[in-house]
DNA sequence: GCATTACCCTGAAAGC
DNA sequence: TGCTTTCAGGGTAATG
């Protein structure tokens, strides 16, 4: 999520008020095929607002409309681009009346355009199904709890779930389970008022760290501007596997979980 | 109904 | 050297 709230502050500079002229699609699916209606849908359009709910960027569009964006694993939005960028991988050119150009680049194709003629935000399909948003300063401490309570889940895969908490990927859940040191494989119902706490604090500061730095960038992470993220230099226990930890000199160990790694500090997290 | 697993994709790296 | 296998992890359909 710190990776898609960089690009939507970086794209809020650049392209509010720009109108849409043309659409260009490269033709080949996403996770799902980029639905026809899509170009038609926000041809002539001007980009009023951006949001950002879980890991979702949202182009508000005037007249309504609404230009649904996920990033996958390998997307990435890039402005200004060029006309004359090399096509690998360009799955949409987005043309604004000044003739520039916003293009949306996904190697893998895990990610997502969709286009929305709805009056209001919340009623995009996508978004209905997304839980807490963990950064909301009015989550109650007992309702969370007692959403933890219910599950019968590791607590990783609940914290990577997103129809309970939205915005929290793979490197960002290890981390705030550390911050929170609370063991990944630990069973969400056995965790305790004091343990939620923890964990929604963890939570906040592992997602506002990666704010900080402007994200996490592995090999495919750019911002909007081409810059990559600074944050996997701070990183406490992704892809630090046999590296001490931080706080106790432990080392750092991995785990799968869901085929997915998990990393944690075994002293730390137990 | 819930939790878990398999799957889509590409390119880099490891293994043989 | 060069081919094959494994791995990365976003969400979700299929399975248990």
């Amino acid at each position: 999520m710190p990776e898609v709230e960089t690009i939507a502050r970086g794209l809020r500079k650049f392209i509010i008020g720009k109108q849409i002229v043309d659409v260009e699609l490269s033709g080949l699916p996403l996770r799902r095929p980029v639905a026809e209606t899509f170009a038609r849908t926000l041809r002539g359009h001007k980009v009023r607002r951006i949001h950002r709910r879980g890991k979702y960027l949202i182009l508000e569009m005037e007249p309504l409309s609404y230009c649904l964006v996920h990033l996958g694993m390998t997307g990435s939005l890039c402005y200004p681009a060029r006309a004359t960028d090399v096509a690998a991988h360009i799955h949409a050119r987005i043309r604004f009346s000044d003739a520039t150009e916003l293009h949306y680049r996904d190697q893998r194709r895990f990610g997502l355009l969709a286009a929305y003629e709805l009056s209001r935000l919340r009623e995009i399909p996508e978004l209905k199904r997304l839980g807490l948003d963990p950064l909301d300063p009015k989550i109650d401490l007992d309702r969370f709890w007692q959403l933890l309570r219910r599950s019968k889940q590791e607590i990783k895969a609940f914290v990577l779930d997103q129809k309970k908490i939205a915005g929290v990927g793979n490197i960002y859940a290890s981390e705030a389970l550390f911050h929170a040191r609370i063991h990944p494989a630990r069973r969400c119902s056995t965790l305790t008022r004091e343990d939620a706490r923890r964990l929604l604090r963890g939570i906040r500061t592992a997602l506002r760290a990666g704010l900080r730095h402007n994200g996490t960038t592995f090999s495919d992470f750019i911002g909007a501007d081409g810059e990559p993220g600074a944050h996997q230099r701070y990183l406490r226990v992704f892809q630090r596997e046999g590296e001490r930890c931080r706080r106790c000199r432990s080392r750092i160990r991995r785990s799968r979980q869901g085929n997915r790694s998990t990393f944690f500090c075994p002293r730390c997290q137990s």
